[in-house]
This record gives C-alpha cells, sequence and structure tokens, in this order.
DNA sequence: TTGTACGCGTTATCAG
DNA sequence: CTGATAACGCGTACAA
C-alpha cells in the first residue's frame, strides 16, 4: 500500500520503536539518529496512519462539534473562534448536526461517537435535550458553548441578564406595549431561550409593565421566521410600540416586513435584537452583542485541557455581554 | 478498556466474524443468528472502534471539506448543503481552514489528511493554490465547489457570465460612470474573483462603455472591507454612478458607508451585489443569486460517488445563477 | 539510548 | 453459511 514506520526504520538502519520515538520529537533519542530518520521519513514521503496510532494509543486526536444550527451566523462566529484555537494544536475537527428539537429525521446513533473522538464541543444545546444527554452517557470530556447544566463544564453568557438589559433599554424609552419576538418555546424550561424569556418578563415586572401574550410571536431564530412574526405583531388591534426579537436574523426578518408595512424600525416603533450581528450595524439595529467568537475560542480550549488532564475542576465561564444602541431604539415613545 | 466484538461473539456463541458479518448486515448470515447478534450486541452496549474499522479496510468512513472562508456566508449555506446529503450517509465531516492566501500562519502540513480521509470537498479555493495542489498531489478523489480545474470534478456557477449579468443589469439602467468592488486581486488569473473581474470587463466592452480602473476598490469579500471601498469610491472627483460589489456582505458594507455619507442606494448610486445573500431582500439589494445549497450537496454527492467508485469518468457541473432586481438598482440613470 | 515483540479491534481470506 | 487466523500500522512495555 504505502510506507509505513517499518519502510522507514528498514530504510534508516534502525528500528520500528527508535523511528516512532524520533518521529514524535521523543528527548529519550540521540540528536543525530533522530535527524537521520527524520530525513530518511520525509525523502520516503512517509507519513504516519492516524487509524493505527489511535487504535494502539485509545486517543483519536480530534474534537468534535455537535450543534443543530449550522445556518445560524451566530454558528459562524463560534467556528471561527473554536478553529483558531484549534489550529495551532494538531487536532482535527469533526462536525455533527444534531439537538434539533423539530428535526424530523432524528440522530441515528451517538454510540458511534464513542470512539471517534476525544471531547464534545456541545453549542447551542439545551441542557435537558436528549441527545445532550445521550453524549453525556458516553462519560467522555464535554463542555458545553451557550448552555449551561450542572456537573457539565460551560462558557456562556447570563441570557438573562443580557434579555433584561435589553427590554429594559425599551422600558427605558418609555415603552409600555412591548412586544417579543420569541424561537419556537419560550416557555418550555429545557429550550434554550427560556432564560432570554425569564429575563423579557423580569424587565417588564421590574418596571410594574403587564405581559401581554398575544403581543409574543415565534420567529423560529431565522430572518423569514422573524418576518412572519412581526406581520402577526403588526396585525394586532393594539400593537407593540417596541419590540425585543430574541436574535438580531429575527429582528432582521422584522424589519423587512415594517418595511413592507410601512412601518419605520426607531420611529414608528423601537426594536432591539441580540447577537451582535455584523450586519445590525448596517441596518441600525439596536442590539446585544455577545462574545460569540470568544466563548467558542474559550470553550475549545477547555476541551483540550480536560482531554490533557482528566478528572479536572469542571470549568463555568460567564462572559459579559453590551448593549449597542443603534437607530431602531433611538426614539422615545411619547403618549 | 470497553466491549469489543470478541466480547459479542463469546455472549453470542459465534466467532466474531460471524458477529462482524452480522452486524453489518452481510446476505450471508443466517438471519436467526443475525437477529441474535445483533440484539446481544445492544444488551452489551457494544460499540464498534472505527479506527480499527479504518486500519483493517483501509477507509476512513469521513470526507474533508477543506476552505479557507469559514466565516463567510455563502460557506454556512454550502456546509448546510453538504450536511443535508452526508447525514443520510454514515460518513462523517472533518473540517479544515486551509489554503487562504493571505494567512501568516500556513498550513503544516496536507500530507497528515492522507490517511484520515477518503476524500475532499475543496471549497472557494483557486485552481492553482499551493493548499490545492497539495491536496491533488495526494491522488485521492477531490471535488471542487466554486472553482474549476482541469482534470478535476467540480460542481461550479459561471462566474464570469454572472457578473456579465450584474453588470449589464447596470449599463442598462443607462449608467457609464460603473465602480467595482472586487476582492483582492481581480486581476490575478489564479484568484477566484478573476473570471468576475472578467465579466465585468465583458459588459463594459460589450457597452461600449471604458474601463476606469480608479473606479475599482478592494473589498476583501467582508463588510467592512466593502465599506472602506465604497468611501474610496465615493471620495473619487468624478465618484460611479453605479456599482457592482462581487458579493452581497461587501456590498453591504458599501450601503453602510453610502448611508453614513448621505447617499442613498438605488437613489443617488445604484448598487448590485453577488451571492442571494438571505438578508440581500431586507436591505433591499439587488443581487446575483447562486445556489449555494445545491452546489454543496452536489459537490458532497459527487465525492461519495467517486469514493464508492473510483475511476469514475469526472463530473463538471454549471449551475445556473439568476439576477434579482431589488429597489438598490431601481432606477435609472439620466444624464 | 535502542531493540524486540506484543497488543490495539476489526475485517478479509480461506478453508470447512 | 460459519470459523480460524492473518493482516492493518503504530505505540510501548520490557529487556538489553
Amino acid at each position: 500500500m504505502s510506507v509505513t514506520v517499518r519502510d522507514v526504520a528498514r530504510a534508516a538502519g534502525f528500528s520500528t520503536a527508535t523511528v516512532s520515538r524520533a518521529l514524535r520529537g521523543f528527548p529519550s533519542v540521540d540528536p543525530l539518529i533522530r535527524a537521520h530518520v527524520i530525513a530518511v521519513a520525509r525523502g520516503l514521503d512517509y507519513v504516519g496512519s492516524p487509524a493505527a496510532a489511535a487504535l494502539s494509543t485509545g486517543r483519536m486526536n480530534s474534537i468534535a462539534i455537535i450543534t443543530p444550527y449550522v445556518a445560524r451566523w451566530s454558528f459562524e462566529r463560534m467556528l471561527s473562534g473554536v478553529d483558531r484555537v484549534l489550529r495551532t494544536t494538531d487536532m482535527d475537527l469533526l462536525l455533527y448536526r444534531l439537538g434539533d428539537p423539530s428535526d424530523p429525521h432524528p440522530a441515528p446513533a451517538h454510540r458511534r461517537l464513542r470512539h471517534r473522538v476525544d471531547g464534545f464541543l456541545v453549542m447551542s444545546i439545551a441542557a435537558g435535550s436528549p441527545d445532550l444527554e445521550e453524549i453525556l452517557r458516553l462519560n467522555m470530556p464535554v463542555t458545553l458553548v451557550g448552555s449551561t447544566r450542572e456537573d457539565v463544564a460551560s462558557v456562556s453568557i447570563d441570557d438573562r441578564a443580557a434579555a433584561r438589559v435589553a427590554t429594559g433599554h425599551l422600558l427605558d424609552q418609555g415603552h409600555t406595549k412591548v412586544g417579543l419576538i420569541y424561537g419556537r418555546e419560550r416557555t418550555n424550561p429545557l429550550a434554550l431561550e427560556h432564560q432570554r424569556y425569564l429575563g423579557f418578563v423580569d424587565a417588564l415586572r421590574a418596571a410594574d409593565v403587564a405581559e401581554h401574550q398575544e403581543r409574543e410571536a415565534p420567529g423560529m431564530f431565522t430572518v423569514d421566521g422573524g418576518a412572519a412574526a412581526m406581520r402577526e405583531l403588526l396585525a394586532l388591534p393594539e400593537p407593540p410600540t417596541a419590540v425585543f426579537a430574541m436574535s438580531d436574523e429575527m429582528a432582521f426578518g422584522a424589519m423587512r416586513a415594517m418595511r413592507i408595512a410601512g412601518v419605520r424600525p426607531g420611529h414608528d416603533i423601537a426594536l432591539i435584537g441580540f447577537d451582535g450581528h455584523e450586519l445590525a450595524d448596517v441596518l441600525d439595529l439596536s442590539t446585544i452583542a455577545q462574545p460569540l467568537e470568544e466563548l467558542g475560542a474559550l470553550a475549545v480550549q477547555n476541551i483540550l485541557d480536560d482531554i490533557a488532564q482528566p478528572g479536572r475542576q469542571r470549568l463555568k465561564t460567564v462572559l459579559p455581554t453590551e448593549l449597542v444602541v443603534r437607530g431602531s431604539t433611538s426614539i422615545r415613545h411619547q403618549d
């Protein structure tokens, strides 16, 4: 087939053991011999078999990203952070789309992953999700990104506080009819968006503003969904004068619906999103910026550490968010 | 360590060979025995070792995506298409960020990939790129997405024709001072964007409009870069009255710069992008829509086929693009 | 410091 | 249709 350690050993005039050690830079090998072996290996265009190494050591030298939402902007950002850290190592990155609660074609088997990777980065999957439970049952290093769970390492933001800030910002402008564009199921404690919903309610309560369920519409965390939600809100007998969308992408959709309906964001209706999307700036959308790239980077670093030294203290990091005020919430409400 | 075929074999009262065959659904095994073996395996919570299987068969059961631009919207879409197809198989997906010509920290070794995957999906890497050459040298199944190269399978669009259409659309509106926001190096034949540049020039020539190099600014294919480019164009003594941006993301940046400068897209300056970005709609940006998800899906399907039957005819698919006219180019130019 | 020899878990071959 | 056994390529005790 192709050239193996044995070939290199023969050509170099040493044993496979020495070759193996030399190639991996062990200190216990004579510098001269190492140089020679490396030269010979290069000459033979030798490249090791990760499968064989994995079989022998039990380490796969790779980690998996588990996430249901490959198509969200936030994923793309977190992935950038992950990649930035990972490319300084020799670890490989596997990508598995798993954990979408509304998936008609549910995951076949997580068992398969067992011997496939050394650790898991679970992104945007709520604690309590069956898929997450399956992963945890594997009893391998896991770090959550964007969610939290007892006894599992995680890197996240304080969603509840952030949503409180976003909603509070609207209330500060004098709005009392505050609408919400959520994802799919805001009241399910297992849903990732639940915390943001609680923050929304917190803020209303703190300001003594009543919550009106009919002013809350689902936007599925997509642009189109956000548009549909806003259409729904606009059709209300008493539409909200301010709206908090749980993601910038939904807010963008809402803006489209508003434009079509002839309603100006920041003028007729205040609108704030969530994420700190690159284009929020272009669309002059107020938002809650979260450090997505950092989330990814810290999480992968933690996984690497966990793999290196098992039984390590579980890391729980919470990163800060920032309210970014732009035109879409610039105008105060006056009754 | 964990339960192996041998354990299953012992528990089931059959040989490892039979167990292996039964578990993989070989027709040559007694249905009753198969059922029994499967039951036992499940009972033992058996899960196979891909590393061992790979070592034995030489097939890794996984493919790699190679791309420099993890953070672009177009990547996210193509990835969605890839995943849609891949999840109907038992193949795993490895992700490698490689091939960025402006990478200060160049790739360590592609050799490493040799025994890691069964095939490569090379996205958005120009033919002639050193990284692509390295991959091709491996002599394994490769499918290009978004670029073309002699003797390599590819799924792409006709960039040149599409750019011609975009530019032609501007010219049709009566514009003669047409600007361009390109990526990094439009004139390098090895750059991916070169074809779009050629299409731009084609259209100008066909309309007998002179090309003015100073009306062409680099936007690095990012939002911020697009903004900078537009600022540059606006500062010209004779700014263009219409601009073609080689990506929607750059066009978005351009729109931001225009808004800050008090110039209205589609009114003061016509603007058209490229990609069919989800948010082009929201921003009322005309664009060239390309079927990104389909590109990804077809490419991965082709790789799977190539792996299944080596030495197959090289596929060369070109998918159609579509001009989408919106507000940003709706107003005709009048001198 | 270097070499020998075995094991990792699975699949493929070949004989029965 | 089933079983015994030899690879697959590398890492690593253990011995020298």
